[in-house]
DNA sequence: CGGGAATAGGGTAGATGTGACACAATATAA
DNA sequence: TTATATTGTGTCACATCTACCCTATTCCCG
């Protein structure tokens, strides 16, 4: 890459910011309140305020590179690049006061972690229900925004493609795999129909030769599946 | 906005480069060809290479009013800013082998325009059919792939939203309306199904007290409606 | 131990949507 | 006048969706 004239229109910060999305699959949390987005208090960051995991692209580095290092940096969470889907990209001149600063957004959806707790109160990286980060002030710039986009997007990939087995442990039952659907969808699910409209589709999932345990849970046990495709 | 001291990560290029689709509604043309893209020879450009409208993101500026400028700039036609979708983000390392080059790519859907008439040779800005610029090689860095890419968006717009109302003029026949479609998806839409399903959704298009005349076209004059919410 | 509640999984009948096609109305072109 | 092309309505078979129903299996509480 040669070196060239620095102009003015080059006096640009390039950001990648990540919004990683999971299902929290505890039962006793009402579905509305399943949808959780990885947050982190910047280590610069104002007092009170939540920001999503990013900063500024490196030299020679991919977009989606920088998006899988900070988050990797600032939360401990490793993302695969598959897991990456874009979101949008926000330049207005007025959303960092300091400079001029572009973000590229990106989204991850994965399984809900057993080590990273929702805490509302922690100062570490922490999975925050989506309502409860409705009102704007309680994020960083224009981090708000990007959060709602990212879910409108992430509804709209599951309605036409298989991302939603992304959320779920490599093993799982249907009504987990619904619960995905219930979490973003914010109604629920009829399990006959879901289950029908599932295997439906063919190769979608693959039955294994388990069935659930969930200890304290009543009802009959559950065929466990394997993600298809 | 203050100024800042420079470090090597802002050492970026930020684009906008703009896909503008439109719909060639001459009945001669078929229905696979109808979709046009709005493509320019670069003054600098390398010989025979076509490249979407686009450059450098101004100071102050928002990226969608680049997006408009440059596109006013380099062809002449006026979008609206409610006209413009994001597409989105391209950023590797090496898509420029002079800089390092990100490039914010948005699209429009717009109405056939009289003045702008598609003529493969010129070296003015015109549209030119999708299918012609399959071939990589006819356009400039990965403008081909921004192409593909807001083509898959577009489709995937048409299908949820009423954008398509956005190709057709002010005044406009169902016939006209589907054309948009059978252009998009590539295939032959039944006509009577299609107006079924279209003033199903209610309040979609409104009926004028006009036919259609198209002068030399057989067939029975269409009612003429007018776009809907 | 027994009954109620909760969950998994299958069944079904009515509503709704889709696709293919027939047909009448109205224009142009020969 | 006749052939042809296009708009617009009707219809019918078929697939899909949806709201229920049922049974099986488990946990929990008395």
């Amino acid at each position: 890459m040669a070196t060239f004239k620095r102009t003015k229109q080059m006096n640009f910060f390039v950001y990648v910011d990540t919004v990683v999305f999971t299902i929290n699959p505890d039962r006793d949390v009402e579905p509305e309140d399943r949808l959780e987005v990885l947050v982190m208090k910047r280590p610069e960051g104002k007092a009170g305020k939540w920001a999503l995991p990013g900063g500024l692209v490196g030299e020679d580095e991919k977009l989606t590179d920088t998006s899988i290092r900070k988050v990797a940096e600032e939360t401990g969470l490793r993302l695969k690049p598959s897991d990456l889907h874009h979101v949008g990209a926000y330049g207005d001149p007025d959303r960092d006061d300091r400079f001029r600063a572009i973000a590229i957004a990106y989204m991850a959806l994965v399984p809900h972690p057993e080590q990273l707790k929702p805490t509302f109160n922690s100062d570490e990286a922490s999975f925050i229900p989506y309502r409860r980060l409705r009102d704007k002030r309680l994020l960083e710039f224009d981090h708000s925004n990007i959060i709602y986009d990212a879910r409108k997007a992430a509804r709209q990939m599951l309605e036409d493609t298989n991302v939603a087995l992304s959320f779920c442990n490599p093993k799982f039952t249907i009504s987990e795999l619904r619960g995905v659907y219930e979490a973003f969808l914010q109604y629920r699910v009829d399990p006959a129909n879901f289950r029908r409209k599932v295997d439906a589709v063919d190769g979608l999932v693959i039955p294994i030769d388990e069935l659930s345990d969930f200890g304290s849970l009543p009802g009959r046990p559950a065929q466990m599946y394997k993600a298809g495709r």
